[in-house]
DNA sequence: TGTTAATAAATTTTT
DNA sequence: TTTATTAACA
């Protein structure tokens, strides 16, 4: 029977994932090409060491990005073995991070109660943050501070870890770091940098800690490891010291998140911080057609510093990939519909068929023509269901519940539905609150008390008090989803939605009657935390796994999404649209070395998602932002070798050479281009009006900034 | 208090 | 062009 387990984990693998599956203690660096078989060499690497090496279960941890990644490899590993893997540590960073904090709270110095910020919430915080701190929010975007203080704890730096620049734009955000690290610390609240920052911190000073952690986890192991930031792998550090248990599977090739914090650079410190590490490549692709992953290899080869990798397959070359000029976009969508509407003809499934695309913004042009043509669509990204604002509004009363002193649950309910407390009295509240030190609960209870409070305020308010306190006492002994029915009936959300006729409105119920539904699947799952209520496990788990972004999945549609949320997938067709320079590459990756190749690496994710058929087109013409423009062919698809590309044309007439051409416009300029001008230096164009003698283009310089120039005047030269 | 007009900005996104 | 946010208004 034994044997029988043995030959199931490793008859599927070929020999370089058989290598890696079975590989003898040591650091080991998985270099997995796309379609190479990642996930199968994780899973069966993770079922190998439980039934051949006889490790328990407890003892593996096993790190993912996405709690769909969590999920999938549980799933797989549990048909391997047959088993419930319930005692393994498996999850996202975040979820892991959180868990252990929960489990030593105290040690970690958080409050019991601590709430999880999603970035709706966080941004919230520190909109208001700014306001009580007088700054401008023209000058000191909320976005920007919030985008600086993220950065900072990706790095593992806090506030007073850094030394005051003397840019004094810089020194502003640090103060903004430290007052907003303050409040967080005031109000028990965590944003998701902070899960793994404060984790990380708590296990490197709790040396009696880790080293309980360190003995029970004898193998961790991590998936997508070109995306971890500095924290995640310190992290990882402090947990593999023994140096010989860290198992990692990553590509290079596909890192796509720099722009997030995650560092491909891991790769290269793992190679010198793990100095005993094995290296082994998955080349060998199980997805795509020859020719696709030939483009792929070509193009990704115009990249520096790269590990090296090239994928082959066993099987044959398959089509050309098929380049499409479209005059504009309009057209451009027009060829992709009826190609789809040929392929769904064919018999084979819209479900198989995706648009990609580098911009949100572009999907609306072929979600109107999907429309027209009635075929049936999904488009990923958007709003999920924890992050609606009237499940936010549920969801903030249940956390005033939790938590009477978080502010910004209570700044979001306190007039939701309407209870004629108005901008002025919440001034005064926060007023209240400032002075005092205290969270707006204690401010609203303090002018409740005091005589000299105008009698409607005091009403209002004591009601507003009332109510929490009331259901914090009516809904404690309930289930968990009785709790949540009660709270969005009582606080009247569900009936000011009820009432309200506006188009979303109907929508806005189902999602509240949804959750209390959520609310009660989520109570039967099987309690993995010890000693938390199934309201802080549920309010957790709301932030952490904000849900899927469109119900309708079941149904056969064709995938719209970015590139970035393609990662990971695979369909027999794809359209990989806007393949035009400053679009794809994206023209503020045109100003930076290393974002360029970045891009480089999302047109390599973009091609590998092809498992049969690939189309890449692009727009002579483009409207963007009202504005007409020429852009020329993305530089990606010259460096793609003309032997695998084939130029479509319509209405029959075959060309010439395949390959596409670059269409400059008259005067050799095109949006994203290089250019260089005699006194104003080098610079980037940003767009161009009017032809002939009256062209004029909008440029981009280093050193002086925007200027618009006539290009017949300018003597711009091309760089 | 909710509506409307004006204004500004405009990749990529998971946790 | 669309979208979001904000200030002014009824």
């Amino acid at each position: 029977m034994e044997y029988m387990d043995i030959t199931s984990i490793l008859e599927p693998l070929n020999p370089a994932q058989r290598e890696a599956v079975t590989a003898s203690p040591s650091a080991l660096l998985v270099l997995a090409g796309a379609g190479s078989g990642k996930t199968r060499v994780l899973t069966h690497r993770i079922a190998w060491l439980v039934k051949v090496e006889q490790v328990s279960p407890q003892s593996i941890l096993a790190v993912t990005f996405t709690n769909k990644a969590a999920l999938e490899m549980r799933g797989r590993i549990e048909a391997l073995l047959h088993l419930p893997t319930h005692g393994t540590w498996m999850g996202t960073f975040h979820g892991l991070a959180h868990r252990l904090l929960r489990r030593h709270a105290r040690e970690a110095g958080l409050p019991e109660a601590f709430q999880i910020m999603d970035a709706d919430d966080q941004y919230r915080l520190l909109r208001r943050l700014l306001k009580s701190l007088s700054l401008d929010e023209a000058r000191w975007p909320p976005k920007q501070a919030q985008w600086f203080i993220n950065a900072q704890k990706d790095e593992g730096r806090r506030a007073h870890h850094m030394v005051a620049s003397h840019d004094p734009f810089e020194r502003q955000l640090l103060r903004i770091y430290q007052a907003y690290e303050e409040l967080c610390e005031r109000s028990g609240l965590v944003d998701f940098a902070e899960l793994l920052l404060r984790a990380h911190e708590f296990l490197r000073e709790h040396a009696d800690i880790r080293a309980h952690y360190l003995k029970r986890f004898r193998h961790v192991l991590v998936d997508e490891f070109q995306d971890t930031n500095a924290i995640q792998y310190a992290w990882l550090r402090l947990l593999t010291e023994a140096q010989d248990n860290l198992f990692v599977v990553g590509d290079d090739d596909q890192s796509i998140y720099g722009w997030r914090g995650a560092k491909v650079e891991n790769i290269f410190r793992f190679q010198k911080d793990y100095p005993g590490h094995r290296l082994i490549r998955l080349e060998q692709n199980y997805r795509s057609t020859g020719n696709i992953l030939s483009a792929a290899n070509a193009l990704i080869a115009h990249n520096e510093g790269r590990l090296g990798k090239t994928l082959w397959t066993a099987g044959g070359a398959g089509e050309p990939i098929a380049v499409y000029a479209a005059f504009n976009e309009q057209d451009e969508a027009y060829f992709v519909i009826e190609r789809l509407r040929q392929w769904i003809h064919e018999g084979n499934r819209r479900s198989e068929a995706a648009i990609l695309y580098r911009s949100n913004a572009q999907s609306r042009l072929f979600e109107e023509k999907l429309v027209a043509a009635g075929i049936p669509y999904r488009v990923y990204g958007g709003l999920r269901f924890f992050e609606r604002a009237e499940i936010k509004d549920a969801l903030a009363y249940l956390r005033l519940i939790a938590n009477r002193h978080d502010d910004g649950s209570f700044e979001r309910v306190v007039n939701t539905p309407t209870r004629g407390i108005g901008a002025k009295s919440l001034d005064t509240l926060r007023e209240v609150a400032r002075t005092r030190r205290c969270s707006l609960w204690e401010a609203a209870s303090g002018l409740c008390a005091d005589a000299g409070t105008p009698g409607r305020t005091r009403l209002l308010f004591t009601h507003f008090l009332q109510l929490i306190d009331g259901l914090a006492q009516e809904t404690a002994g309930l289930p968990l989803y009785e709790q949540v029915k009660c709270v969005i009936e009582k606080t009247g959300l569900l009936g000011h939605y009820q009432k309200d006729k506006g188009e979303q409105a109907e929508a806005r119920v189902e999602n509240l009657e949804e959750l209390v539904n959520a609310a009660r699947l989520f109570d039967h799952e099987p309690q993995e935390d010890d000693a938390l209520s199934p309201l802080t496990r549920f309010l957790a788990h709301a932030a952490l796994e904000a849900g899927e972004g469109q119900a309708d999945a079941d149904e056969d549609c064709v995938q719209l999404m970015t590139l970035h949320s393609a990662k990971g997938l695979e369909f027999q067709l794809v359209f990989l649209a806007g393949m035009e320079e400053g679009l794809f590459p994206s023209l503020q990756s045109l100003e930076e070395a290393g974002r360029l190749e970045e891009e480089r690496r999302l047109c390599y994710v973009g091609l590998t998602r092809a498992k049969r058929r690939l189309y890449l087109t692009y727009a002579e013409s483009r409207r963007l932002y009202g504005r007409e423009t020429y852009p020329r062919s993305s530089r990606f698809l010259r460096e793609i070798p003309t032997e695998h590309l084939q130029e479509v044309r319509l209405r029959g007439a075959i060309s010439g050479p395949p390959g596409p051409a670059p269409t400059p416009d008259a005067e050799g300029l095109s949006v994203g281009q290089g250019v260089r001008h005699a006194v104003f230096g080098e610079g980037i164009v940003l767009q161009s009006e009017g032809a002939g003698s009256q062209c004029r283009v909008q440029v981009k310089f280093a050193e002086v900034g925007v200027k618009w120039l006539m290009a017949g005047y300018a003597k711009l030269q091309s760089i």
